[in-house]
DNA sequence: TTGAAAGCGCTACCAT
DNA sequence: ATGGTAGCGCTTTCAA
């Protein structure tokens, strides 16, 4: 059942073929099943399999293949939790595919991961992240080395020979404006990690987009922060502590993410203002945290089961024949908690 | 500068060589450094690699060399912050000693990932995570394929092959236990994620060695979690719920780590419980939300840099010469926020 | 139905 | 100081 406890030597199909008997070749069709084999020699072959303990050397394969089976799933924040569980997700349908994963936290610079992306022959690669920081010049090399590629973000003016999965923001900042309004509120504030230069987030546009349409607010209250983008706690903690000294003349506050509210609600707390009593907060992404948060943060869920799943789908697609480049959006759900009530003012 | 936009065939050495008008093997040894060129060909062999964008194939130099440069990272808890933490100082550490990390959430059975990591050569490998479910099968397999391992825990009774980078879970409980006391607190209870029968987990033996050295007390308040062991903040939640249920004679609460303190405040909160003022409580890890917690939670900090390169250096150590083992405990530090205040009661 | 053998791109040894 | 070349373990075509 075990290999010998021998370290010296790796066993090979050499050393199958031998004990089973038959030739090499043999011993990679019963592997592989792309070619039939008689029950006897499969038999044997199986059993030599198992006595040395052979496991099957990928590298060699995939020299051979010019594919390695794996494809890698590139961060810029490895502590994100929402990235986490996508990538979670994104695992699991490649590893039932068939496919190791590769994730790859960005502490170092890009090129490093794209030249080790390439010399390592990664089948394709999905780009998590807020708006990921690549440019051109990787997607190139990427595309050059015949390496897939999906985005996780998608618009209009995107290489249209990117695939690309995304969360549809447009929608989710409309669900949000929507519940608040039914809770009465109108003067609603945007707290937001990026600001209009930023490229990539679909959020700030979205909210501009519906404060106009639902109640014709030409020029909402929105507090950004600036490059570079940092989404997280302290940073919503930061500019909502800004924002209050600007003005209070709002009801309610979106943020960029859960963290971004979980800071700004502290923020609020501390400056004596009550979450929901005074202003209702609304955060993105139902990260763990977020339900037992207290109060218990509304937010946008965002369906990461499908999201992985689509992904790796694409991904394959488009590994398998080039020329395939798909796009899609998941749309989230708004889950109504503690941290939203009717307005108070 | 940039390789010709055929897709079709890969730009290899041999094309290098003729290109700069030297022999495959000088190529190689320019690429290398393994051997003196003289400066002219040096010169035109990096000049050709540029211009046709030649990237060396790491698949191929694998095979030969039997070890991949890489080296992985085992984790079962991708959306654990401080584990994600520790694993990005990790990369940092590896890829700039050269090595590619390839990090592996624990969606799969971990034959899966072990077979793979065999399969694909990989150097070596770091068990993260709280108590990993790992066996001494998986051990062994890794061990004979000569793939180095640092585990995440370290015990007296562990395996003697196994190297081991750990936090110093007893001195911190000790620093954790000696600022409660220095409070005034001395009915203190923990919330444990572990039960008595989980073996990796230091933290629960430990609360009880200082109860008993500091206050003498034999039978201290503990709650525990069982089988499957979870530390999320719905844990803390949920098991303080139940502590509350038996009782509610302690002035202070210590718990497996900062998520399921935030479990635990909320469910104190709710149940009408002040957080520092008629509780104490104190979580483990310092995870980016610590601080900005409402009220800002009084933890322990890691050094994550600190474990990060250690658990590279001891690993690299390893893959060099199987011979060296080495463990190593990091020790944490305590610090003090406001959900710690001197008992009341 | 099975076996033999030609490479995949590279490293490193042996020549020169 | 440089070049030629034998494999590494595997897949796959071609023969038998």
């Amino acid at each position: 059942m075990q290999a010998r406890k021998g370290e010296k030597s790796k066993i090979t199909r050499r050393e199958v073929a031998q004990r089973a008997g038959v030739s090499e070749a043999t011993v990679s069709f019963v592997m592989s099943g792309k070619r039939f084999v008689s029950e006897e020699l499969k038999d044997r072959v199986v059993r030599a399999v198992d006595e040395l303990g052979y496991h099957p050397d990928m590298i060699a394969r995939a020299m051979i293949e010019k594919k390695s089976n794996s494809i890698a799933v590139l961060t810029n924040d490895l502590e994100n939790p929402l990235q986490m569980k996508i990538i979670k997700s994104i695992e699991e349908a490649a590893m039932s595919k068939g496919y190791f994963v590769n994730i790859c936290g960005g502490t170092m610079k890009l090129d490093r991961y794209v030249a080790n992306l390439i010399s390592r022959h990664i089948d394709g690669v999905f780009l998590a992240g807020d708006p990921y920081a690549i440019t051109g010049n990787h997607m190139n090399q990427l595309l050059e080395s015949n390496i897939g590629v999906v985005l996780g973000t998608v618009s209009d003016d995107m290489d249209p020979r990117l695939c690309g999965v995304a969360i549809d923001f447009k929608e989710g900042m409309r669900l949000i404006v929507d519940h608040l309004r039914s809770l009465g509120h109108r003067r609603i504030a945007y707290l937001s990690a990026f600001d209009e230069n930023s490229i990539g987030d679909v959020r700030l546009p979205s909210f501009y987009r519906c404060m106009k349409e639902f109640f014709g607010v030409g020029a909402p209250l929105v507090k950004t922060g600036h490059p570079p983008y940092d989404s997280t706690v302290s940073e919503g903690y930061r500019l909502t502590l800004g924002l209050l000294r600007e003005t209070r003349d709002f009801t309610a506050l979106i943020c960029t993410n859960d963290m971004m509210a979980f800071g700004a609600i502290s923020a609020l707390q501390q400056e004596g203002i009550r979450v929901p009593a005074d202003v209702s907060v609304v955060g993105i992404d139902d990260i763990l945290f977020s339900k037992d948060f207290y109060p218990a943060l509304t937010t946008l869920s965002h369906q990461t089961e499908e999201f992985g799943s689509k992904v790796v789908e694409i991904l394959c697609n488009n590994i398998a024949d080039r020329s395939v480049v798909q796009r899609e959006v998941i749309r989230p759900k708004l889950i109504v908690r503690d941290s939203t009530a009717p307005a108070a003012r």
